[in-house]
DNA sequence: CTGTTAGCGCCTTCAC
DNA sequence: GTGAAGGCGCTAACAG
């Protein structure tokens, strides 16, 4: 059924390897010949197998790509991104989801082994598995975080969350608040940071903690309408820092329910300047999807041709806020 | 570098087709021998080599899946789950994205042949590339419309169309609107079949156009704008069906920024059911992901299986129409 | 320039 | 039950 260079060579009136050649832009190879092989290629529309070019090469120009959900529209214009640039140099993309589960991660990057990938690039669960895959001698690098184990491409996340404070303290705000998983985030870090060392005080009341299986805008905001029946009129905070754009969203939405009017009586400004951001007129701190996608390939390829492996590299790229007027104002004071 | 089954085998003091025969659970195994191979394997972490497997067995356990865009939320939720279905069947999903250009989708088509994929899913960019899809000998399915030449798995826009226009007059509506690209459009044509069977006149005035370009929501507000600017205060339907979830949002903007207010003045439903629905409290027409995605695998499962290359199969599914009360209205009633 | 040869890692008869 | 032999489709020396 399949046509193998074996068929084009007899069609042809060639050896098999002079096919091979030909297909591969070997020069050394007579132009009659090589146009007649290239006449019947394309007669009988001849595609060469690559499970074998991969089996004979171990080289397969595939990329396993294990990222964590889907459900932030961030991590789909990062895949989005990562596989036009793959296609670009040559490389299909593997997609697998672990579904934040490090257990999947594992089988993942087993069934990429298996696949005979050429490198992998990880939005990682966790910790748990870096190690393991450090060690793995297949080129790997993580995106969207940094670890100390093995490359990685993040975000410098402290600095997001200084900036995000100094702008909130220069509009002339005192009073601030965070939502977010854990205390121990690297942007509430740099927020609190910057805020402290502004001379203001962040009162850790106003941590609006979100459930670590939180994982779409109805848990979000289950986890925030918790908060705002706890302190009930309590609200003494002028401006939010949340930890993506939905949690922005959705903490607009319970506000304003709430009779509190954003952005006249609390800012906000979200995290990855998703479509969602943009839509609804949300400040959000903006990922440089590009060059995150650009450097993790191209440090990929680096590590691929370079057999060396010396220290992993971690490299942190700036975010920059952007500023917008939420258009749920607009609707707001509509009337 | 690699550690091959040979390897095992010596380490097993077995012949390597033993090792062969553990791996894929063949019983004529003597169990001790078997028990040691095992430990072996487990002992130096081996994982067989899938490109060779491919190469000798001509079957990859791969489907490439080609999809047009990832703007849509709707697009990503299909594809998530499709991976999720593929690999509890223990197929990788191999992902190109067309971009929506059908040059881009028959490179997609041409490396998923060369890379030996057992199967196919297409959501195709037009009626391009289908035929010569189905001639190919490669079991593929067309997920998210309807087409006549090759087995496909789509939704009955028709339906969907007849049930908003339905709904719409079932709430006493008698002037109606429709936000798409093109008037050819099913869920249009079962629209506008609906309001004139029930003894209503569609005025082609209120077919709002969008450019066949416009991929973002900037492009589908401009399209949108350009014609309330045109009709400046001369509107008036009072409800409004959008092709998609993000036409009606951006639908719902603009007219409340110009004084209209969602769904007082005019109601709307969009098309997708997409998380922005969700989120925003849209109405809007959901389609089964769930059933889709199985319905699609389970489609090309059996074209896999039974060689038989009978007529082409269409499945449609229907649609259903979710009531939402659009949260903008909410932020409108505010103050 | 080009054909012959060998082998990538695995699976599958086929004898023993 | 198990080893030996052959081959999947392709590439890479190696002669000639």
């Amino acid at each position: 059924m399949k046509i193998t260079m074996k068929e084009i060579a007899e069609l042809a009136k060639v050896s098999q390897p002079t096919v091979s050649r030909v297909i591969n832009g070997n020069k050394t190879v007579n132009e009659e010949a090589a146009k007649r092989v290239l006449k019947v290629i394309e007669e009988v529309g001849f595609i060469p197998n690559k499970a074998a070019q991969t089996l004979k090469r171990s080289r397969s120009n595939t990329i396993g790509v294990s990222i964590t959900e889907t459900y932030n529209p961030y991590f789909v214009e990062l895949i989005d991104h990562l596989e036009g640039v793959a296609r670009k140099n040559g490389f299909s993309i593997l997609l697998h989801n672990s579904n934040r589960n490090p257990i999947l991660e594992w089988e993942n990057v087993q069934n990429f082994i298996a696949r005979q990938v050429d490198g992998m690039i990880i939005i990682p669960t966790g910790e748990y598995n870096i190690e393991r895959i450090s060690k793995l001698s297949i080129p790997s690098v993580v995106m969207t975080q940094n670890r100390k184990h093995l490359d990685s491409v993040g975000l410098d996340h402290v600095f997001a969350g200084k900036m995000v404070a100094e702008k909130f303290i220069h509009l002339g705000h005192k009073s601030f608040a965070f939502i977010g998983t854990k205390p121990s985030d690297d942007k509430f870090y740099g927020f609190k940071s910057a805020i402290i060392e502004n001379g203001f005080h962040f009162d850790e009341n106003q941590f609006i903690p979100l459930e670590e299986s939180s994982v779409n805008n109805f848990l979000m905001r289950r986890d925030i309408e918790n908060y705002l029946n706890k302190v009930g009129n309590n609200i003494d905070f002028t401006c939010v820092f949340a930890a993506n754009d939905i949690i922005a969203l959705e903490f607009i939405k319970a506000a304003s329910e709430r009779g509190i009017n954003v952005p006249d009586d609390i800012i906000v400004v979200g995290f990855d300047d998703t479509y969602l951001a943009k839509i609804m007129g949300i400040s959000s701190i903006h990922q440089p999807i590009d060059e995150m996608v650009k450097t993790t390939f191209d440090l990929l390829m680096d590590r691929l041709e370079n057999e060396v492996h010396p220290e992993p590299i971690q490299i942190k790229l700036k975010p920059t806020l952007i500023e917008r007027n939420s258009y749920l104002n607009v609707f707001l004071t509509q009337k």
